[in-house]
RNA sequence: GCCGCGUUCGUCUAGGGGUUUAGGACGCCGCCCUUUCACGGCGGUAACACGGGUUCAAAUCCCGUACGCGGUACCA
């Protein structure tokens, strides 16, 4: 292991940071804590067609709401910046340059409809795929194959141009992948992949490479679908003579339906995609990463419930799995109710009154709102169901569950006008859970029925649902008033 | 098609030649607690893709097959 361990998480500004970006940020984050290096952001906007404004704002703050913490990026330079690659764009050029001199690439000049042609050209007779590699390139438009004059004449009038890779014919190029082990690709397959596109800027593979070694990245670790141009990147290396980082290529995050997990079929499968979704919906950072660490990883004992700091001192690369995995919102949900009963019921308040839009709710007061909470917390999964189920504790049920309505049966008017009866007369200090349970089973074994007989139609006129927390500590909280008022409207809307 | 990478309960995974009647978690089911709903506790269901080797012994090593996934752009 190299000493002064450097990772980076390079997104590309042309979306919002999705799911297994997240994930893909977090393992170089835990990876760089553990050996105590440095986690660096950087930006990788080379595609200007697909460029998105708010992208990069997007992903600073989503990894700030996940708790990574980014050493040198955009926002906190080091000393190896700019961090967009946008803001390197002659670097990238000069390299290039120097790629050409040495002879391990080449200007092209072919048009896309000239490439086109050749594709489909190759196609019609008989090859299924056409690649621009050592032999193609022989019959295209290029400095390997124009007279040198002719290449320059055309460079100095300004015509379009790309720089391409000369792979070699024929070369075994291997590699060892910290997670897969040995990887080989023979070069034959390989496309003389374009590295200066000709609006001037690099492709991935040319600033990724030049980034990399020029930031004194250690350790590239990043999605499986990167695997196939790890030997177009290994060729660079060997082209500029510089060292490889060490390689780790993470399995891909898998849709319940199969195949990697898109925005598409996210959305199909009621699986939130990109973090702001998480945000919007009131997730728990804690839980989102508990689950999204496990995704693919797991620390070789029985655990399954870790802090950050923890899971950055377990984390090891050779415990990663190789098979992609399917992300499973069920277990989010159950990390999400960990770490929400996890929180105090006094900074649940402050959450719920932030979120809210209910003035009732935003007003509430501190003590009781926290005592509702109290209730309300080991039934909800997410915050915001919080105010969903407790909304009852704030206003009258404007209707009643359709089917906790079955509840109500013909002798629940008359038993509950009994226990209406029963409950006046107690002044405040008597208006307590215990006295009204009390009071519920005069009531009942006056008229010899069962608990559930009065129990049920009272939960429903109290809170419109057939299902909550404790009814008696309920309508203690909720006070003799509220609760009269709201026994006697329902008498009358289910008479 | 070609290239590459994978494959243990439905899902995430442990296990890496004998310790395994294959362990844990989520889910699901049942019971207990509770005259609601949950929490909690206890228990149950359920997997080594297939076929050949190697070996005294294979989920574990090797080879094939199947299946899945990724890549195959002047996108990353």
């Amino acid at each position: 292991m190299k000493d002064n361990v450097r990772v980076r998480f390079a997104p590309s500004p042309t979306g919002f940071l999705h799911i297994g970006g997240l994930r893909t940020a977090l393992y170089n984050y835990l990876f760089a804590r553990h050996h105590g290096g440095s986690f660096i952001l950087r930006i990788e906007d080379t595609d200007q067609s697909r460029y998105v404004e708010d992208a990069e704002k997007d992903i600073t703050k989503s990894l700030e709401w996940s708790g990574i913490e980014v050493d040198e990026g955009p926002g906190n330079p080091g000393s190896v910046g700019p961090y967009r690659q946008s803001e390197r764009k002659e670097l990238y050029h000069d390299y290039a340059q120097k790629l050409i001199e040495s002879g391990a690439a080449y200007y092209a000049f072919d048009t896309t409809e000239e490439l086109d042609q050749m594709r489909e050209r190759l196609q019609k007779s008989g090859n299924p795929s056409p690649k621009y590699d050592a032999i193609t390139r022989q019959s295209m438009i290029n400095s390997l194959t124009l007279p040198q004059d002719e290449v320059q004449k055309r460079l100095d009038a300004g015509d379009e141009y790309v720089v391409r890779l000369k792979v070699p014919r024929r070369e075994l190029i291997r590699f060892e992948d910290l997670i897969r082990g040995h990887v080989s690709f023979e070069s034959k397959g390989l496309d003389d992949q374009v590295l200066l596109k000709s609006d001037g800027m690099p492709t991935y593979h040319l600033a990724n490479v030049v980034d990399d070694h020029l930031m004194k990245i250690t350790h590239v670790i990043r999605g499986e679908e990167w695997l196939s141009s790890t030997p177009k990147h290994i060729l660079l290396y060997q082209a500029f003579g510089w060292e490889a980082p060490n390689m780790a290529h993470l399995p891909l995050i898998m849709s319940p339906s199969g195949g990697k997990l898109s925005k598409r079929k996210a959305e199909s499968e009621g699986i939130p995609i990109n973090t702001k979704d998480y945000i919007a919906n009131h997730y728990e950072p804690k839980a989102l990463i508990n689950f999204l660490a496990y995704l693919g990883w797991s620390p070789g004992d029985d655990s399954e419930l870790h802090t950050m700091q923890e899971l950055c001192s377990l984390f090891t690369l050779d415990r990663v799995s190789k098979g992609g995995a399917v992300f499973n919102h069920k277990k989010l949900m159950w990390y999400n109710e960990h770490y929400l009963r996890d929180i105090s019921s006094k900074k649940l308040a402050a959450r719920v009154k932030e979120i809210s839009t209910d003035e009732t709710i935003q007003n509430a007061d501190d003590p009781f709102l926290e005592k509702t909470i109290d209730l309300l917390k080991e039934r909800v999964s997410k915050v915001d169901e919080l105010m969903e189920m407790g909304d009852f504790f704030f206003n009258d049920p404007k209707e009643y569950d359709e089917k906790a309505l079955k509840k109500w049966k013909s002798d629940s008017p008359e038993l509950v006008k009994e226990y209406i009866e029963a409950i006046e007369p107690l002044d405040k200090s008597e208006f307590e859970a215990g006295t009204l349970k009390t009071k519920l089973e005069d009531v009942i074994n006056k008229n010899e029925v069962g608990f559930g007989k009065l129990m049920m139609p009272l939960r429903i006129a109290v809170t419109g649902q057939g299902f909550g927390p404790d009814l008696f500590t309920s309508m203690e909280l909720l006070g003799k008033d509220t609760v009269v008022r709201r026994l006697n409207t329902a008498l009358d809307r289910l008479a």
